[in-house]
RNA sequence: GGGCUCGUAGCUCAGCUGGUUUAGAGCGCACGCCUGAUAAGCGUGAGGUCGGAAGUCCGAAUCUUCCCGGGCCCA
């Protein structure tokens, strides 16, 4: 017989059919798709679907519109849409409104270096116009680059927290924590950028490791203490008797106003001559060893007093400031007072206290009565309270000289350079300095008389009625809640919102629940630009009644803007409150560096408002880092470019990349590893588009075959399906979406593609089209696909859609994927039934197929159907389920095509090859063929199919 | 320096409150098969002693302590 009669057969095979091409190319197809949900309204179309379903609100957080998107953006907003389709899927109405950070100092620094020195004669409304363009710019990019991700929202209209109903929002929420009295201005050391002139939040800090000078200075006590500390120590000849502070910012000792000992601590003398000086300097027992060696001390050189002093008797005692003669504050100074921060970790355990530049300074100073007094201008220069020789110098430029000069009056014990790591500012990228200046501040432990309690207390009890994803988020938030400072809200620029003050020539500040409020309509129709331009009356309006001492000819508007975490800590109430969604919503899903930030910044304005938490359940994702799990920077050149990956892979690539990583860990991104779910894709892709040209011409309506009657093979399809469905929902539920992805895949690449489809090929293929056989085949395949693909959907978003468009009969009539509900589980079937004997079956098949892979390294098979084999085990259940199943059905499942299997001494398998003729059509070596004489070379079952 | 957190095969993940004798899976890799899913499909195999050390226990990847190395946040 000639190679090409024996062909001839290939035309009467049923071989799958699909127009559903192998090969992806995402980068051309996707933004099709994504111009025809365009063109569908898709966003709007779901939701109008949904419109009596539960909602499901996902509160997004704002990005800073600010420079293209990086792949934290992409892992965000990625997993947030995985969580929206999903939660639409499973019946829910879920809106996703995207919104943007739009104030603030990073856009404001922008711009004002593009402007450059044409800036300096701009008023604050033409910057911040400029400001406003810049951040709409980028609200654009960033809108059309989210979307090339495949993601669903209403970014047609965003929240933006410049609009002036945004504005208006947070305004109404400050006037209820006014209200709620938890708003006060005062002077405090805050963290001041010199650069950028103005106060910084935490979150603008940036630490980095720079040197300081690390100096030990003597403050010689005055006359009457000297007595008393002599007495104390037992010292008769004390030569000059100081405390010996320690600092590694020598520019604060121009705002030295005492120093702070442990009242616990023992101090001693420790007496040594210095340039010909006799002297004695009071430090920590503790510290001994270490200021002696930096004093560069050799034994014989100096003395310590045999008495020790506890701190607590040290109090009171009164010294010289080393280069100060005049008190500068209107408030005793210059003596010791006891404070517990003090530590033997460094220094003397003598800490050098200035109350305008450190903030425990600034509490030990409230404690002792001491001034706030800072001698620092706005520019990081001293002001004219301070000694000639330092008058306008920069405090960041000073260190050296003071240093000098403290060693020219002989009171510099010494000096030497220290590493530490030190606060920056994010925008100017100097070192940042304490300060105090006139602040508002959101008081967190001022008791709330209409709640009972203080924000702080409120926060800590709300904690655990929120689910935290994972549960050591409540840990974190917490740890942080319960230390961190009154909110300073007031920062000193132009780009933002204006904190609605009044302010007398007194000084005095008008800062009311109403008049706030009016501000806050005022802006609601103009806009915030307007405070800028209009007068105290336009704003207020001319009815409004003016509290006692405030008079319209005397009113100025604050000059201060909020904090842009402000802005966006009220989106809960601008967004989703407006929205008429219920407070708590559902979830908020950011970098678990937003515990820090906007999810604390959200709960305490919620707190102070509602009395109540803005979310129900939090959900924190880690960040990206290399190859090597270092954090990755566009100057370590470890850096991945979103955009890049984009438009290389597609995004389902990238969203398939996301959903197969653990979130809550470091993830580990680089090209190569986004590139290898490419394979992962494929082999999914491959899976689907197998399934799909096998249910060709199957018609559920018409054709359907129920569980129950399903041939065995098929049955053990459908129970893992049925398993799988289970377990893929639950992950879902868990927001797992790695182990989603896990399953699937596994699902794709185990049971389907190397078990069941390659099973079925004989059957699919060789068995008459409408056979009974064939269609308990393609039913299960239909379910399979049908299930998959809905499955997939909120992962592989286009890919889903796309492979939806290609299934002829679905199961649901919507025109989107994205509109179907996730699969159910099907009471029908129980996937445990028959779990023990398909465990026994499978491993005999592994045997089999173990078996057969000698025969093959001898040369002696190339394909398995060449192969016959014999079975003997000793195991009677083993022998039962072979029975039930039909040893046909193990034959096709081994892909051989001869199984023979009796009880034995022990399991044995023994391969070798059939002794029987090779089918031409099926390619199974079968005893029938040659036995047809219309169809010698054809087996039983061919023949029968080829006749009709 | 502090708080939280992570460290299982080349990669991505399983291994729950300690106990199925040689720690699993898929991918990748190596070798081979098929050529009727074909820029596809199938099989077999080699790879970890669980970051390191000590400890608790009859028994630890799983508990404790310390150390090393990351990450986020802070000082």
């Amino acid at each position: 017989m000639s190679d090409s009669e024996k062909k001839s057969y290939k035309d009467s095979l049923c071989l799958p059919q699909t127009n559903f091409a192998m090969k992806a190319n995402l980068v051309q197809r996707e933004p099709q798709q994504r111009k025809d949900w365009d063109k569908q309204d898709i966003y709007n179309l779901i939701l109008k679907a949904r419109e009596d379903a539960p909602l499901y609100v996902l509160h997004d957080g704002p990005p800073y519109a600010n420079g293209d998107i990086h792949m934290g953006h992409v892992i965000n907003k990625v997993l947030k849409d995985l969580v929206v389709k999903y939660k639409t899927m499973a019946g829910f109405r879920a809106p996703y409104i995207p919104g943007w950070d739009c104030h603030g100092l990073p856009i404001e620094a922008k711009v004002m270096s593009e402007l450059g020195d044409s800036a300096k004669t701009m008023t604050k409304p033409e910057i911040r116009k400029h400001c406003q363009k810049y951040a709409s710019k980028y609200v654009k990019l960033q809108t059309t680059q989210f979307k090339s991700l495949g993601i669903f929202g209403d970014f047609e209209n965003p929240y933006l927290t410049l609009k002036p109903q945004y504005e208006k929002s947070i305004l109404e929420i400050f006037a209820e924590l006014v209200g709620n009295g938890l708003v006060y201005k005062q002077l405090k050391p805050i963290h001041w950028s010199v650069g950028c002139e103005t106060a910084l939040a935490e979150a603008e800090l940036e630490y980095k490791d720079i040197a300081s000078p690390s100096i030990y200075v003597n403050f010689p006590l005055d006359d009457a203490s000297a007595q008393k500390a002599k007495s104390l120590l037992g010292l008769a000849d004390a030569g000059k008797l100081c405390f010996m502070i320690w600092t590694t910012t020598p520019w604060t000792l121009a705002a030295n106003l005492a120093v702070a000992v442990h009242p616990l601590l023992d101090y001693v003398g420790l007496t040594y001559t210095k340039d010909g000086t006799k002297l004695t300097s009071i430090v920590c027992a503790q510290r001994l060893e270490a200021v002696i060696k930096a004093a560069g001390l050799v034994e014989g050189q100096y003395a310590i007093t045999a008495k020790k002093v506890p701190g607590k008797e040290l109090k009171g005692l009164r010294y010289h400031h080393p280069y100060i003669e005049k008190n500068p504050t209107d408030k005793d100074c210059w003596f010791a007072i006891n404070a517990d921060f003090v530590t033997t970790e460094d220094g003397t355990g003598i800490v050098h206290i200035a109350p305008g530049h450190g903030v425990e300074d600034y509490q030990a100073g409230m404690q002792n009565n001491l001034a706030v007094y800072s001698p620092v201008k706005d520019n990081g220069c001293y002001d004219n309270t301070v000694p000639a020789w330092l008058i306008g110098k920069s405090v960041l430029k000073v260190d050296g000289e003071v240093n000098d000069h403290l060693c020219k009056i002989g009171l510099l014990v010494h000096e030497e350079k220290m590493m530490h790591s030190y606060p920056h500012c994010w925008r100017s990228r100097m070192p940042v300095i304490f300060r105090a200046t006139e602040q508002w501040f959101i008081g967190v432990d001022k008791v709330i008389p209409k709640f009972g309690k203080s924000l702080r207390t409120m926060a800590l009890e709300q904690l655990g009625n929120v689910k935290w994803v994972p549960g050591w988020g409540e840990k974190r938030i917490r740890g942080m809640l319960e230390s961190r400072p009154d909110w300073c809200i007031s920062r000193q620029r132009a780009w933002g919102l204006p904190i609605p003050a009044f302010i007398n020539s007194q000084g005095q500040a008008m800062l009311t629940k109403e008049s706030v409020s009016a501000v806050a309509r005022y802006v609601s129709q103009k806009g915030s630009n307007a405070w800028f331009t209009d007068s105290p009356k336009d704003i207020l309006g001319a009815d409004f009644v003016l509290p006692e001492g405030f008079s319209w000819d005397d009113l100025h508007k604050e000059e201060n803007i909020f904090d842009v975490w402000f802005e966006s800590g009220c989106s809960w109430h601008a967004v989703a409150a407006n929205a008429g969604w219920p407070i708590p919503v559902d979830l908020y899903l950011e970098g678990s560096d937003q515990h820090r930030g906007w999810f604390q910044l959200s709960l305490l304005p919620a707190l102070g408002a509602l009395g109540k938490a803005p979310f129900k359940t939090v959900l924190t994702h880690g960040f990206t880092v290399d190859d090597k799990g270092m954090k990755q920077s566009k100057s370590a050149g470890n850096y991945v470019s979103a955009l890049e990956e984009i438009h290389k892979y597609g995004a389902d690539i990238l969203r398939l990349w996301v959903a197969s990583v653990n979130y809550q860990e470091d993830m580990r991104c680089t090209d190569e590893l986004i590139g290898r779910l490419q394979e992962a894709y494929r082999k999914i892709r491959n899976t689907l588009r197998y399934l799909l040209g096998s249910i060709d011409g199957f018609i559920p309506a018409k054709h359907a075959v129920a569980y129950a009657d399903m041939l065995p093979i098929d049955r053990w399809a459908m129970e893992k399906l049925e398993k799988l469905i289970a377990e893929v929902r639950q992950a879902y539920e868990d927001f797992a979406f790695h182990r989603v992805f896990s399953l699937i895949y596994n699902f794709c690449t185990i049971e389907m593609s190397s078990v069941y489809m390659d099973v079925l090929k004989d059957r699919m293929y060789c068995d008459a089209k409408e056979s009974l056989v064939r269609r308990s085949g393609q039913a299960a395949m239909y379910h399979i696909l049908d299930s998959l693909v809905r499955m997939l959907a909120p992962i592989l978003a286009h890919t889903a859609e796309e492979v939806w468009a290609a299934i002829l009969y679905k199961s649901q009539l919507v025109p989107s994927v994205h509109l179907a509900a996730m699969p159910e589980l099907n009471a029908a079937i129980d996937c445990n039934a028959n779990a023990a004997m398909w465990d026994k079956v499978m491993t005999l098949r592994n045997e089999v197929l173990k078996a057969l892979e000698d025969l093959r390294k001898n040369e002696i098979i190339g394909s398995n159907l060449e192969a016959s084999v014999c079975i003997t085990t000793d195991d009677d259940d083993l022998l039962g389920h072979i029975q039930t199943f039909g040893l046909d059905n193990f034959t096709a499942l081994c892909i051989i095509s001869e199984v023979k299997i009796e009880k034995g001494p022990a399991l044995k398998v023994v391969a070798q090859k059939s002794a029987h003729q090779k089918c031409q059509r099926c390619w199974n070596y079968r005893p029938a063929v040659g036995r047809d004489s219309q169809h010698p070379d054809l087996c039983d079952r061919c023949a029968g199919v080829i006749r009709g």
